[in-house]
DNA sequence: ATTTTGTCTTTGACGAGTCAAAGACGGTAT
DNA sequence: ATACCGTCTTTGACTCGTCAAAGACAAAAT
């Protein structure tokens, strides 16, 4: 069986991987992972050895099949679990990342059904990232449409929130621009990089680069 | 922080403590963790450099304050743990111990407060096993009677189940001998090293060590 | 008083995961 | 074409937790 820090490594790659074949660069996977370039080096050579990603010297690694397996299964323990930390425990939305980060490596299948079977089978996290599964591959590769990019005076519903950053999900929290919220732009000034919308009789102001940050559907 | 092997060193320490300053031998720690006496040897003299036992060489270690809150600690989560566990999530009494072992190294404090809110503040896990915290700091060393030591014909109620190995669970759940049951003890056989209760209508039979390892207490 | 026995400690080694620093490569600029 | 630059790989070293095997000790047996 994998170890956690063997865990981590697949789940970077796999968020990384824009696509099911995609290749990703060493670098990038240090950067996430916060250690020094030779470390992934050395330790995606293990990864190959085991079958899990196949590994371009100078170009980059891929996820094989077993190894995407095990990825997407570490990725569904995790969104489960931070869906059950805030459904459940009543924890603070922003808070739970980190807290899932380390559980999803010591909760065994056998708690995890039964967290699924109390959350109802839920099919994404409490910031809107979808929770794979086995008959659920993740479809993420959505059309992508953001604040950043949505029709303007048309009104949305919030879906999803890109980054889970505690700053950022701290601004979500106090402008209540959580996955489910009814959301209209009001106004998307180019030139001054400001996308100011309305949720309800609020209003709220935010960057470009942060406005392509949350996703948003048909209200 | 205290890695997780040596959390479970010191609560290996710990339980084996009968009162607050014994003296546990490394032999009986390394049959504890499953591991060779080299190992503990080392072990016993990293944690002793970090100020939480003292280490008599060729006699044995001895918790320190510092060294015995901490150990406390840990057990109050795995308790705390397996008590979620059971009543929460529905999972089966023989399952939980083990699952504890894991999740106790992975569990922040602010999510243990969350837990242990939601169950009341539970005094006892599913077993019996009284939950230590600040303001309960382990009474433990109990009068100690047990179905080999009751006094015969009297009804008690089972408080506490000393062995948490699969098979004994199992024979306590399939009795139902289980913590909060009514027993009362119909005979005892030295000779033979037989116990025979009764609860409710039902009758079990058990051996007198396995009698040893049911704590009760009055109905 | 010596030998035996059982427990404890020391020693040398290993795998996992990591870093720092030096080296190799490939693409861009000149 | 040559030099330069940023990225990736190699190398040597370190920590943590572990083992096997050899050594030291203390208490019991003779």
């Amino acid at each position: 069986m994998p170890t956690s820090t063997v865990e981590n490594y697949l789940k970077a790659i796999l968020v990384r991987s824009a696509d099911a074949g995609a290749v990703v660069s060493t670098g990038s996977i240090a950067e996430a992972l916060g250690v020094t370039p030779g470390t992934i080096t050395t330790m995606v050579k293990s990864l190959a050895a085991q079958g899990l990603v196949e590994h371009q010297p100078r170009e980059g690694v891929r996820l094989t099949p077993a190894g995407r397996a095990h990825a997407l299964g570490v990725l569904r323990k995790h969104r489960l679990i931070e869906t059950f930390l805030v459904q459940v425990l009543k924890m603070d939305w922003k808070e739970v990342h980190e807290e899932a980060e380390a559980l999803e490596h010591a909760i065994s299948d056998r708690v995890l059904l039964r967290i699924d079977a109390i959350l109802g089978h839920p099919v994404s996290d409490p910031h809107g990232d979808p929770i794979p599964s086995p008959k659920r591959p993740l479809f993420d590769r959505g059309k992508g449409v953001t604040l950043a990019t949505c029709e303007p005076q048309r009104p949305f519903r919030v879906q999803r929130i890109l980054d889970q950053s505690g700053p950022f999900l701290e601004f979500i929290q106090r402008t209540g621009l959580k996955p489910g919220a009814r959301v209209r732009v009001r106004e998307r000034d180019r030139a001054s990089g400001v996308v100011r919308c309305e949720l309800g009789d609020a209003e709220a102001a935010l960057g470009l680069p942060e406005a392509a940050k949350i996703e948003v559907g048909a209200a």
